[in-house]
RNA sequence: ACGUCAGUGGCUCAAUUGGCAGAGCAGCGGUCUCCAAAACCGCAGGUUGGGGGUUCGAGUCCCUCCUGACGUG
């Protein structure tokens, strides 16, 4: 059998969730999830997870699998997706990934570098280091160490400073020594199909989208989270949805502010993934004009995929 | 009708004594190799309600008209 896994990509409110559980369907497969905050149990109204109903349905891999509290990264999210591709073709099942998270998708359709772990310590260092001393701090050591990196950094961009600090740290060699010279093979094709809305409906889909978690109970699943014993610092939590719901909870802004918000926010978000995919020469763009597309969009695919 | 106040980008507002019309939000574009729904960067947008006047120079002062709010009749 010949290794082609489809994978489809988009924006938030798309409608992958659902063109995938109908195209599982058909195959006959599984979902692989490539979404980083989906990959979390409890945080489900917020991050649109499948529903219940759907997760019984079809197998969704990467749904639901984490406590809040742990740690996930993208190179963990490449090795564990390629394992359960494996054991897909395996199963003669053709693998089916669904997701919005770009740099997830990134490494595993092209692989990320794959260092030794993360160094748990030295990040509580480096995050202490800023807060005592600020970002230029941060930025000067690594203008020490990899000016090369640095001169492609800002010193606000203090996640990036940090990250190539770390490496350094762990490897004793610079970051981009290790962007430049990955490469990875594996014997896999990826075709990746984009859900293409026009920006205004898009929009729209969001601003519903936002409402219906609110009725469906967004503020108790985050208060539910809380009474679990987990604390607001998560990354988990700092994610469209949660984080405003947060400030409402502590009383820093009303109810209906938390809403906007999260709509705006999540307006930001889509565009960043749009500008994200749209670099991605590869990706096959369905356009969608309304509901009624969705279907015809999981047409489309199965027929693009078997004339391959 | 008279009086008072206001009118500046899509929205909310800044702009010493008259001295280069600015900011936040919204919008748009971009960056991205393990916290990525994260973390960042950039761009555009204005005949300052219209018209006239004073002045080297007007968002700002004067006149007039328009619009809105409030007050009095």
């Amino acid at each position: 059998m010949e290794r082609k896994v489809i994978v489809i990509v988009g924006p938030t409110c798309s409608g992958k969730t659902r063109i995938g559980i109908s195209l599982a369907e058909k195959l006959r497969t599984e979902i692989i999830s490539a979404d980083s905050r989906q990959v979390y149990k409890y945080l489900n109204i917020g991050t649109a997870s499948p529903a219940a109903e759907e997760l019984t349905k079809i197998k969704h891999h990467f749904i639901n699998f984490l406590e809040p509290d742990e740690d996930y990264n993208v190179s963990r999210f490449e090795i564990d997706a390629l394992k359960i591709i494996d054991e897909l073709f395996e199963k003669e099942k053709i693998p089916l990934v669904v997701g919005g998270s770009g740099l997830y998708v990134k490494a595993l359709i092209d692989g990320i570098f794959n260092l030794v772990d993360v160094d748990e310590e030295y990040r509580a260092e480096l995050k202490r280091k800023r807060e005592s001393f600020g970002n230029q701090y941060l930025y000067e050591e690594l203008v020490r160490i990899d000016p090369e990196s640095a001169s492609k950094m800002l010193p606000q961009n203090w996640k990036r400073v940090m990250r190539a600090l770390e490496v350094f740290y762990i490897t004793g060699e610079p970051i981009w020594k290790f962007q430049k010279s990955y490469k990875r093979n594996v014997d896999c094709k990826f075709i990746q199909f984009g859900l293409k809305w026009e920006r205004e409906k898009l929009y729209r889909n969001i601003e519903r989208r936002v409402d219906e978690m609110m009725t469906n109970g967004l503020v108790n699943e985050v208060k539910n989270i809380f009474a679990k014993g987990y604390t607001k610092n998560l990354n988990a939590l700092n994610t469209v949805g949660y984080k405003e719901i947060i400030s409402y909870l502590e009383s820093e802004i009303t109810l209906e502010r938390a809403v906007e918000l999260i709509k705006r926010n999540t307006r930001r978000f889509a565009k960043r993934q749009l500008t994200w995919f749209r670099k991605d020469e590869r990706i096959i763009w369905l356009p969608i004009e309304s509901e009624f597309d969705i279907d015809n969009a999981v047409t489309s695919i199965l027929k693009e995929y078997y004339r391959n």
